[in-house]
DNA sequence: GTGAAAGCGCTAACAA
DNA sequence: TTGTTAGCGCTTTCAC
């Protein structure tokens, strides 16, 4: 159903029907009560395609994820599709799998006029191999873009991160305070900006207590066979703290130990980023420094609307939002 | 840039530009040369909008899901997105929260031409509520979609499954091969079909070899203090294995089993419908049933495309495609 | 081999 | 108060 066939069907012209479904005061009463009957009873919605074509504004946001299975970033996408919503905004989701490649190309994908502004977490290649032009591309392209937790430096845009430098030396301090003297620290996801950032929380909390770090006690691999890893980790030192950095390697930290006869809390004591879903799945739960993706995924998606919404840029921008993470004692069964 | 533009710097006519970008044979070389050219130098990238609306088609498919933080459906998003993206199209993800007045909305504000067609999981709520109407108007308007995992017998579509009756069956007599003899079953998610189903596979194979059902051995109940109503079940019946037929209370359980000191899997054996990513979070890993959900949704998507393709219903329509299950014991540390 | 013109569905300036 | 018209960017038929 389109306004043309509205319009014959009440005899009356094409403007007149458009008018009369925004309620402009052109038109009689009377008229526009007739049109919006017509129109409710043939299910009438505007077409979107040209509504975009015609206003230039496609009131669609594109996201860029590397990875939708990190739970991090599923619930950052909740926070982004609920502001999203809220706003009248649709979203259009790639996936770039961490890939620098698949980056570029759902960035050259969507700025064919789908989206008025994008929303994304670099990818892990697209930081190890330090590139960035695609994302200034977007600059000259005036296309409003949000980074959010893992962004890029020289590129000037509004970001939303996490204090992570803080929630690494938080958790190392909450170690300390319980009177640990050995505490480790677990890295799989070195090649990530955050990784780097809550490494060095670590280290100034343990520098500032101890006086030295021990090297020993840092275990920085890829994710292969982390299994054996942390076990020769545990076994080769005598731990009685680890923090693990990533999202994951927590509960799995805790498995071993307990596969490893250490009593949990007694002997060993366990800190992860993971959320408190993944937590549960750990016995005892664990505990985590809650990153609070929906509140960076709904932060970041606000931060976009209002530059969408407000055509120019203002004073605040380059905006740069951080956020900062909550410690969340896990409970037990 | 548009193709007036580019029209103007070349001084040829835009429909030249047109007809040259999209190689016709009525272009001479030359000038098809020319006008590639300066597209490239320029950036050019025909205008989404625009196509759309010329064409009545958008290269987007719908993707409506009832909750993303579900591993399953995060999964399973992965395998539509990967099928879209090979095939051209692009993917509006929106989600349903498990509503079904979201889904609703969603419907509704997805069928103004933003997409050409859709793929979806009904929210629990509808399936509760048995309400269908708002997928019959998808029917009416002659937008073709795909179902997939939870589906609704009602409505006329293509849809896209796995066998759970026989997902339970070759769990629990997985279970029966192993000389096991009291069986317990936990279903907290009753309310949709694939939890019946699963439950029934289960009480064909325990009556096929026991001659009767125990239902004391049947936990039905919801994920509110799951922890608590597994302990007691765990407690008050001697189990030697449990079928767990969400895909989170598999791992719970097994948590749970090893606080209250059972050895696994020698006093007891768990089967979840977890995926090994989940499984791998429990110690020792969990056995698992692979409901395959990026097969379920590369299926579903192929399966939608090809009618997208081929503009009109052929004798295959509706089509139903079950997936089956794979059983894969979860490995150990 | 190239260009003019119509039209996809919509809005809005202007005319009546 | 209503209608006419132009135009968003594109494809495609038809004329030259």
């Amino acid at each position: 159903m389109t306004l043309k066939q509205l319009a014959k069907k009440l005899n009356v012209s094409i403007s007149t029907v458009s008018k009369a479904l925004n309620d402009s005061h052109e038109i009689s009463k009377d008229t526009i009560k007739r049109v919006k009957e017509l129109a409710a009873l043939y299910n009438y919605v505007p077409n979107k395609s040209a509504l975009s074509l015609k206003q230039s504004k496609t009131k669609t946001i594109g996201v860029i994820v590397p990875n939708i299975l990190n739970h991090f970033f599923a619930k950052a996408l909740v926070g982004i599709e609920k502001e999203a919503t809220k706003n009248g905004y649709q979203i259009i989701v790639c996936l770039s799998n961490e890939s620098l490649k698949k980056e570029q190309d759902n960035i050259q994908w969507l700025t064919n006029g789908s989206v008025d502004g994008l929303i994304f977490a670099v990818a892990e290649e697209t930081i190890v191999e330090r590139e960035s032009s695609h994302f200034k591309k977007l600059l000259d392209l005036n296309i409003p873009f949000v980074m959010f937790d893992r962004v890029l430096e020289d590129v000037k845009t509004d970001k939303v991160i996490i204090n992570d430098t803080e929630a690494g030396y938080k958790a190392t301090k909450s170690f300390i305070n319980q009177g640990r003297k050995k505490i480790g620290l677990i890295n799989c996801i070195d090649n990530l900006n955050v990784a780097k950032l809550r490494q060095t929380g670590y280290e100034k909390a343990i520098i500032e207590t101890f006086g030295e770090l021990n090297q020993k006690l840092i275990l920085k691999t890829s994710i292969n066979n982390i299994q054996d890893k942390i076990k020769m980790f545990l076994n080769e030192n005598e731990l009685d703290a680890i923090l693990a950095i990533d999202n994951v390697t927590g509960v799995i930290a805790i498995n071993i130990a307990k596969s490893l006869k250490f009593s949990i809390p007694k002997d060993i004591s366990i800190i992860g980023f993971a959320d408190s879903l993944i937590a549960r799945y750990a016995y005892p739960t664990l505990t985590t420094l809650d990153s609070r993706p929906d509140l960076i995924g709904s932060t970041a998606c606000k931060q976009l609307i209002h530059r969408l919404d407000s055509n120019q840029l203002d004073s605040t921008f380059p905006k740069l939002t951080v956020i900062d993470t909550k410690i969340s004692s896990g409970g037990s069964f």
